[in-house]
DNA sequence: AAGCTTTGACTTTTT
DNA sequence: GTCAAAGCTT
């Protein structure tokens, strides 16, 4: 390895001494590298072995390119490096001491749909249909607790909803532990348990783990810094990076403030600031510096290049998003007429409902383009019926499991009969499967049935290859006849899509040959390591199928297969964050949407907007737009707004405005007559001459902009206009109590 | 138990 | 406006 293609700062941080430090890593500064280079490094030194080292991120793809980027600068065997996300490294920690940490060996991993589902399903059992809160809410409820390292008796009940909550958190809890279910957040949890409460493996861990090292610390949540701390010991050395500027996930439980927090507990201002930027051209760079700026607290940081001004950032006012769309769609044409890739240009927007239009314009124009988001492999529908039946085998008393699979494919057992079969279980405290002994009742015969096969394909399980295994229940509980008697083609190649990844997969863990459901026992005999043995032999000792199952929820895969032609990239401005292209279209910039309009209240919630438009402008390389549109059609209503303040935001000196100069079109513009997706789509043709940002009110005009006293809230100007007559409502933002939506008709005006 | 109609939500999302 | 899920009918 070679330290010399880094620059200053850079070298700095890779080779530091010190025992704590904190990186400040700027976009496109070069932070995989420094972290790559930095564990390289460690190990090139002889200061560590890989054993010795735990690095977490928080996606697969991150700690993948860590390890390719490490396994380019040595060539060693990385045998006992601890390399994956914080879910990743818990599970790890969790199938090695399962006794210690109070799980049954089996345990699997719930995703969110399947948390969700449960939720459901219990919240129907326990009778709380009248109950204030969704399931929804109860499952981003119970989800933050865990995230603060709350269990249900933690919960301070101060009211009847609080105990109402806690009790059904409990209820949970409870349905989770006997079904052997962990959902995403319990991982943690649960590893943090036991490292907190077993001193023996807490103390194995710190005295084992002499360096970490953390990417995008700035996503932490409180129970992962929690975790960390744990991991801490005398002799550990922590080497944390992230961007306080890039912070935008705090409505999943980050806390920007644990960088500020590791820098006061251990970092004690051993802080590296990678500020040149090797990504983005001048302007660009200024347009961000320029906008970060209004944010307060930040840690602090400038980017810079070497690399010159390169283009201005070009700011483009439309009247509609249709225009807005057509725009782009035609600038799109002369830049790839002018040699850039498809590829090289992203579309970003700040809501996935933006799509439409955007897929709508560039369907029209032939050009081809592909959406990033939706649904992933391992959650379709089809992967999840195949995998149901993969937990029965390891576990038949998974209810969550045996409900999906009970009647798929259909075997005459209706919602009568488990309702039956829930007051069994409900009475006696057994699963599902035990329940139907104790059924009576026509369906008898079919339950009968269906725990047989469960039962039959365990057996098989135990004789036949992962892969082997899973063609087998494919054809013996009737799946692939079922897909192929409705003739869903795409599902069936799917379903040969999951026989694929299980080869893959195998291969790639060494154990191809070996049975799926091979006893635990048997397989301990080879692979068990306690605590005290050569940690070099140390595997997960898990069947190859339930590691399968981990894998598939661990790791939901892609949300599309790779497309062969070139195509124009669109997706969210989260999705885009470590990402970048030459030519990126930020859209619909305007208040309301970008800052959301749901994130407008509170100024620690536009900071945030703040730092995601900061996100979006930083993945352009060469040339950067910025679009809006004075109106768009939103949930089915027309909508007015004003350009964002973060247009104001980004340095004049950087932009140019090219604003809007076409007159209204004439209603047929734009007229669409053609099919766009394969489920035929009308494109409604709103562009009537009402189009206009302004509204008449009982004889009295609005305009976005005009200047309005309240009789209650004062001074204020108009900023967004929503519908038309009666209905009208305007967003106001007022000099003394901030943005507010009124009702035109209704409100009163001095 | 399948097929139809109505209702309601709707920012961002990885594990 | 769109989608999914719940509710109702056959």
């Amino acid at each position: 390895m070679n330290l010399d293609d880094l620059n200053n700062a850079q070298r700095k941080a890779v080779t530091t001494d010190n025992s704590h430090s904190l990186v400040l890593a700027g976009a496109g500064s070069g932070k995989t590298k420094v972290l790559s280079s930095r564990i390289a490094w460690l190990i090139n030194t002889g200061q560590a072995s890989f054993n010795e080292v735990l690095a977490v991120t928080f996606t697969n793809k991150a700690a993948r390119e860590m390890v390719s980027r490490i396994s380019m600068m040595l060539d060693r065997d990385m045998k006992g490096f601890w390399i994956g996300t914080f879910h990743g490294l818990c599970h790890k920690m969790l199938r090695l001491n399962w006794r210690e940490a109070n799980l049954i060996q089996n345990f699997q991993i719930i995703d969110m749909s399947d948390q969700l589902s449960l939720i459901k399903r219990l919240m129907k059992s326990a009778n709380v249909n009248e109950s204030k809160y969704s399931a929804r809410d109860l499952q981003k409820i119970i989800n933050s607790y865990k995230e603060k390292g709350l269990r249900s008796n933690e919960i301070d009940v101060y009211d009847s909803y609080n105990k109402y909550i806690a009790e059904f958190y409990h209820l949970y809890e409870h349905q989770c532990i006997r079904d052997g279910l962990l959902d995403f957040a319990e991982l943690l949890l649960k590893s943090y348990d036991l490292l907190k409460n077993n001193q023996t493996i807490r103390n194995y861990y710190q005295e084992r783990f002499k360096y970490i090292l953390v990417d995008e610390f700035q996503d932490t949540n409180s129970l992962q810094y929690g975790w960390l701390r744990l991991l801490i010991g005398n002799s550990t050395s922590v080497f944390a990076v992230g961007d306080d500027d890039q912070s935008i996930y705090a409505f999943r439980g980050a806390n920007i403030d644990n960088m500020s927090l590791f820098d006061k507990e251990y970092a004690k201002g051993n802080i590296v600031r990678l500020e040149q930027n090797y990504r983005s051209m001048g302007h660009i760079l200024g347009a961000a510096n320029s906008l970060i700026r209004y944010n307060n607290g930040r840690l602090g940081k400038k980017l810079w290049t070497q690399e010159g001004d390169g283009e201005k950032v070009l700011i483009v006012e439309k009247h509609n998003d249709l225009l807005e769309s057509q725009w782009i769609v035609d600038e799109i044409k002369n830049i790839v007429k002018n040699g850039i890739k498809q590829d090289d240009i992203a579309v970003l927007y700040r809501s996935n409902a933006q799509s439409r239009v955007l897929e709508h314009a560039l369907f029209l124009s032939g050009i081809s383009y592909k959406v990033y988001g939706g649904l992933r492999f391992f959650e379709r529908q089809e992967i999840k019926n195949v995998l149901a039946y993969l937990r029965l085998i390891v576990n038949r008393n998974d209810d969550s499991a045996w409900l999906r699979s009970v009647n798929f494919p259909i075997r005459g057992i209706g919602t009568r009969t488990i309702e039956s079969l829930f007051e069994i279980t409900k009475n006696k405290n057994i699963s599902l499967y035990d329940a139907v002994a104790y059924h009576s009742g026509r369906s008898k015969n079919n339950l009968l049935m269906f725990n047989n096969i469960i039962s039959t394909l365990e057996e098989s399980s135990r004789k036949l290859t992962l892969v082997q295994l899973i063609e087998h229940v494919l054809e013996f509980t009737g799946i692939n006849a079922f897909y192929k008697n409705e003739e869903e083609t795409d599902r069936l190649d799917n379903l040969k899509e999951l026989v694929t990844a299980a080869t893959i997969f195998s291969g790639e863990n060494n154990f191809s040959e070996i049975p799926a459901s091979l006893l635990i026992d048997d397989l301990k005999e080879n692979l068990d390591v306690s605590l005290n043995n050569n940690i070099y032999l140390e595997q997960e000792k898990i069947t190859p199928l339930l590691s399968f199952l981990s894998h598939a929820s661990l790791e939901a895969g892609d949300n599309q297969s790779e497309s062969e032609q070139s195509s124009v990239q669109l997706m969210t401005v989260h999705a885009a964050k470590g990402l970048e292209f030459k030519v990126v279209f930020i859209t619909g910039v305007e208040e309301g949407l970008f800052p959301h309009e749901n994130s407008m209240s509170d100024n620690s919630s536009i900071e945030e907007e703040r730092r995601l438009m900061y996100v979006a402008i930083t993945r352009a390389r060469k040339k950067l737009y910025i679009t809006m549109a004075n109106s768009r059609m939103l949930r089915g209503q027309v909508r007015y707004s004003v350009k964002s303040r973060f247009i104001s935001e980004v340095g004049e000196g950087n932009v140019i405005f090219v604003k809007n100069k076409e007159q209204i079109l004439p209603n047929n513009y734009l007229k669409s007559n053609s099919r766009f997706t394969s489920n035929s789509h009308q494109q409604s043709n709103k562009l009537s001459s009402g189009n206009t940002n302004f509204v008449d009110i009982n004889g009295k005009k609005f305009v976005i902009g005009q200047n309005v006293k309240h009789k209650k809230f004062g001074d204020g100007t108009i900023i967004k206009l929503i519908g038309h007559g009666e209905e009208s409502q305007a967003q106001i933002s007022f000099n003394n109590c901030g943005i507010k939506t009124i009702m035109l008709g209704i409100a009163r005006f001095e």
